[in-house]
DNA sequence: CATGAATGAGCATTCATTCAT
DNA sequence: CATGAATGAATGCTCATTCAT
């Protein structure tokens, strides 16, 4: 498998949509040469095969991710502030590219198969927060919980899912806007919790 | 599609564990019927080939999950203690079909293009949260947020997350208590919020 | 296989229709159960599985062509216009059965692969015709012609296509005038010939 | 689908024999891919399924035949001259390929239900010989007739049935010499006419 | 007698993948 | 380098038939 070449690769985004939609499996590789005009065969010669494909495509996307968000966490703010960085990040991304995100999402099954992207997944989405968490209780921006891993998933939780049901019901609306709208919202809970205060 | 009887049902349950770990692409119908003992052709008598496996037993795990939040959302308490009440309901079935839980959670894309089950999964595991964030801040138990879909759909991720990651690390563990500490968990995360308090 | 119950016979009758569009291979018996009314189970106690349903049908309508061929040749007139009388027999029963008749042409290939009904065929259509032909010849009423069974094997098919492209063609028009105008024109032809005469 | 490649088709040849024998849903594409020693899946790669291969076969010979008869039809004689060639090349080409000729009889059904090879049949067989009737009264070759379409479809039902007689009985006999034979026989019949002549 | 329920055996079709050019 | 052509391997589904009631 060498280098995609440029041309190509951009060509292969345009199969997420299909991807989205159908999933991998129900995604010939003859509709993926259809959509983006690249002949069956010469998609083979350059990716790995359809899961090969996946892979092309996931593999950005979280790489995107995985960047954006460490540039967030690797601010000199404090963790509370660098937490809602990080969240805006990863919502942006996964808003500007709504149907890789749910290509990935969509099977979430078959990703977790392949351990090398369950582990990117990991790296790019979950240890930030994780991570996050602890250095907030250090720098006291953020208090100490009784469960930190527990917290953490759920924050993981809330921001994806929350990113994938706007992803999924408005793939074309303006993504800057909403990763900054969807941010205020999470944070409004995960920073504040939802119990009145006096 | 007739009504299926009782003994075949139950045998069926033994192909989750399969679709869990394969995905339903990656199950065969041989597997399925090698699996629970049921004829081939007896599966598709009495269900609609491999997507109308998929979908009983989703159907089935979400009429569980929905029916037990039910509960624990028209309680007598507050709307705060019924929303913990409801979210112990949810982690607990989860918890309880730990593989059912992941077959629906790795077949996502699947199930989204399933419209019936998007809706049963709607009306399961999303409408409740909404509806008891505003019964909360009538009642006074939950104070009014900015965006309180973002809120919910948020609140509804960070719960189904967590309990699809235990369901996934440690499907045999004691389902009773995972639910209780996974609930607590959340509860620490989304009633207090993370921020430091004086 | 015993005796068919009047009823169940008559409503069989409805399946033809079924066979002569779709063919046997193409008609399914839960097909034939659906338009006859006739549970499948209950098909298969009285006849003897798909074949018996169309050799129930087609000897039906065999043995009324051989009986009213068999009249219509062992009339007291001379052979020329007994003739005339079975192919108007033959004619009459085929445009009374429509369906009957395509069905039993449009599987020619199989009923040709049943023995019984390859007989059975032999019996009522062809027979008669070459026996006329050499009555014909005895009793001066037809002329002697070089190669007989040819000559027997032409009539038949001019008399049985001509019946059937009606059949086809206009299965609800008035049988006994089709059969009379059909048994008019091959007269002209297989009597008088198309060659011009001074 | 692809125009065939000449080596396929010849092949495809070898499963006319079949066809005949067994009808094409009696016949399974694995045999067909056996007796041609085309693989399965290259005979989906060229062709349209098991349909596509009847279809194939057929439109062969129906060209053939029709462009026989297309010659003989359209040359410079009389139209009773012109008659008995353009029978003599069908049963010509019906003899030459009497397996063929017995797959399409045999599934007539089936090819009545495929519009094409309907038309095609239509105008192999048919309309030539209404065409000579026609011409054959211009020309004052053949004598005007009272049922003209009756008369033709005889015509065509005469020769075709038994051609199609001597295509199962003796497959393998000399095909030039019995084409000769039937011929004479049915021009016997259809020229001269069965009735006494003073 | 009649039939709803169940199933064994069969098969057309699909599709990812390869490879000669 | 790129690709049209070819195919091996796999599998979902159908349907005639049986049988317990």
């Amino acid at each position: 498998m060498r280098k995609i070449p440029a041309k190509l690769a951009s060509r292969l985004y345009d199969a997420a949509e299909l991807i989205a939609e159908r999933g991998l499996d129900g995604t010939k590789i003859d509709d993926i040469a259809e959509v983006t005009g690249i002949p069956k065969a010469t998609i083979y010669y350059h990716l790995d095969g359809k899961n090969g494909v996946l892979e092309f495509l996931l593999g950005d996307i979280l790489e995107m991710i995985s960047s954006a968000v460490g540039v967030a966490v690797s601010g000199p703010e404090d963790a509370r502030t660098r937490l809602r960085a990080a969240m805006l990040a990863q919502l942006g991304i996964m808003l500007e590219h709504p149907y890789l995100c749910r290509a990935l999402m969509g099977d979430l099954g078959r990703v977790a198969r392949l351990p090398e992207l369950a582990l990117a997944i990991n790296g790019a989405f979950y240890q930030p927060i994780e991570q996050l968490l602890t250095e907030g209780v250090e720098d006291g921006s953020l208090r100490r919980v009784e469960d930190p891993s527990t917290v953490a998933v759920s924050v993981f939780g809330a921001v994806t899912i929350a990113g994938l049901s706007v992803a999924i019901e408005r793939p074309h609306e303006d993504p800057a806007a909403n990763a900054d709208r969807l941010t205020a919202g999470i944070c409004d809970l995960v920073l504040d919790g939802l119990t009145t205060r006096p």
